[in-house]
RNA sequence: GUGGGUGUAGCUCAGUUGGUAGAGCACCUGGUUGUGGCCCAGGUGGUCGAGGGUUCAAGUCCCUUCACUCACCCCA
């Protein structure tokens, strides 16, 4: 028989890696609770055509990214590619607005985008997001970060580079874009690479992230955005940036930072690591006043970001894993059914362990036991089938053995399970 | 969509100028009565990614194809 094996970009979590995104959704739950978020989930599928308004019809996330497909009655459906657009969506959908409220939403889960998988990029990919709607100060894009950081912190990466710009709004980002236009006609376009060539007149802010050298150092001499911010944006930028320099986070002003999606405006910030690969990304995000809007809900502003659960993954050591309480070993295969029995009993006290069905020789089964990690070694065979006891053999170092009635264990097992251990609060449960 | 790298045991990998497969780890069984870890001995396990070709003979050479991987594009 032929395996089927998985879609390409799609990939199964075992054990330790499963245990790192259970860690990573614990603390952002946590921490993002201190802050005042609340949980939203959405789907997975959406309208297309929602996407396409949001995220715009000519970025490459829209253009040639989306699982898009039409369902049973030809209307067209896409996997969602990032969260945004979604809790947008929903927010309008659900009628969560009140004029003058702040609502802030946390999400989590598999977003789905149709590239070619690298180091730290699958097709189906997850990410943490956290949104504001309702507030146009620019001290929520600052809570925002320092929410951001503090997560990145208690998840032991506080040594990752944070860079933030603003891209302007609709009022000013025209005329820069009109700057950069007129800089790169200017230039000698042999010097360009031949993307670049291309991009200065389909998406010019997209020639300043160029990683090409030579193009790195004619960028260099280009216009910077920041230069072109009208009042109003210059001054929101000036408060997130005094804030952050205020509440001492170390942070790079990078005029070339750019977004893939068009809502973005003002406001936007990256955080990056160098040792996870090509895609240094670890997290990203911004403002987006006017797309809740543009989604027919009432003119709020919006400001959020994505963490990519696998890039973060990349970093984190796997959480240890408590071994269970016990292990029951049968030795006898008549004691099976009984060991069972006594098992279920542990079990719903709230004492955790495995019974091994199939019967073996002492030796065989106490490797098992050994190899199970389990605190105690339960005995069960023909001796203690006789006369309804177990022997308990303490597979800690330096642990020793008695046989007792079962009903004394189960009396007395606090006593049993931790009598060896400093954390015994973790038997009360 | 484009380019590079790699496919040999469950895992990580050796395999010499073509002569029909190995190691380590893992797993199983033992090392006298029902006692783990360390050690020792033995054992299970592979149509060498797939298909075709050259040859007396192909893991090794040639072609095709698939998969994985890294990078580009782009993005978290």
């Amino acid at each position: 028989m032929s395996k089927v094996g998985k879609i390409k970009g799609f990939s199964d979590l075992f054990p330790p890696e499963s245990g790192k995104f259970s860690l990573l959704e614990a603390k952002a739950r946590e921490v993002f609770g201190r802050y005042g978020f609340e949980e939203l989930r959405t789907p997975v599928l959406e309208k297309t055509e929602l996407f396409a308004k949001s995220i715009g019809e000519d970025t490459d996330v829209v253009g040639k990214e989306m699982f898009t497909f039409p369902d049973r009655r030809g209307r067209s459906m896409t996997m969602r590619p990032e969260a945004t657009a979604g809790v947008v969506r929903a927010f309008v959908d659900g009628g969560a607005y009140q004029p003058g409220k702040v609502s802030k939403y946390f999400t989590f889960g598999p977003m789905f985008r149709y590239e070619r998988p690298q180091k730290g990029r699958q097709r189906q990919f997850h990410q943490i997001n956290a949104e504001i709607f309702g507030a146009v100060e620019p001290q929520a894009d600052a809570e925002l970060i320092l929410m951001l950081r503090t997560f990145l912190g208690e998840i032991g990466l506080d040594k990752l580079a944070a860079e933030i710009n603003s891209l302007g709004c609709p009022e000013c980002r025209p005329g820069y874009r009109k700057a950069l236009s007129e800089f790169f006609a200017g230039l000698d376009q042999e010097k360009l690479c031949e993307d670049c060539r291309r991009r200065k007149d389909t998406n010019p802010l997209r020639v300043l992230d160029c990683k090409v050298p030579q193009c790195k150092e004619l960028v260099a001499e280009a216009p910077s955005i920041t230069d072109h911010l009208c009042t109003d944006c210059d001054e929101h930028f000036r408060t997130v940036r005094m804030i952050l320099d205020n509440a001492g986070v170390d942070y790079q002003l990078n005029h070339r930072l750019v977004r893939g999606l068009d809502y973005y405006q003002r406001t936007t910030f990256e955080i990056t690591s160098g040792d996870i690969g090509a895609q240094t990304a670890v997290a990203g995000g911004g403002r987006y006043d006017g797309l809740v809007k543009t989604l027919g809900g009432p003119d709020v502003s919006g400001t959020g970001f994505a963490c990519g659960m696998e890039r973060l993954s990349l970093l984190l050591e796997p959480p240890e894993e408590g071994g269970l309480d016990f292990f029951l070993a049968v030795v006898d295969e008549k004691a099976v059914n009984q060991a069972l029995l006594f098992a279920q009993q542990l079990r719903s006290m709230g004492f955790g362990g495995n019974v091994d069905f199939s019967a073996g020789s002492m030796k065989s089964r106490l490797r098992a036991a050994n190899k199970s990690g389990a605190k105690l070694c339960l005995i069960m065979g023909g001796a203690e089938l006789e006369d309804r006891t177990v022997t308990i053999k303490d597979m800690r170092e330096g642990g020793g053995q008695e046989t007792v009635s079962r009903d004394i264990l189960l009396e007395n097992a606090q006593r049993y399970f931790y009598r060896n251990d400093n954390q015994s609060t973790q038997g009360i449960r």
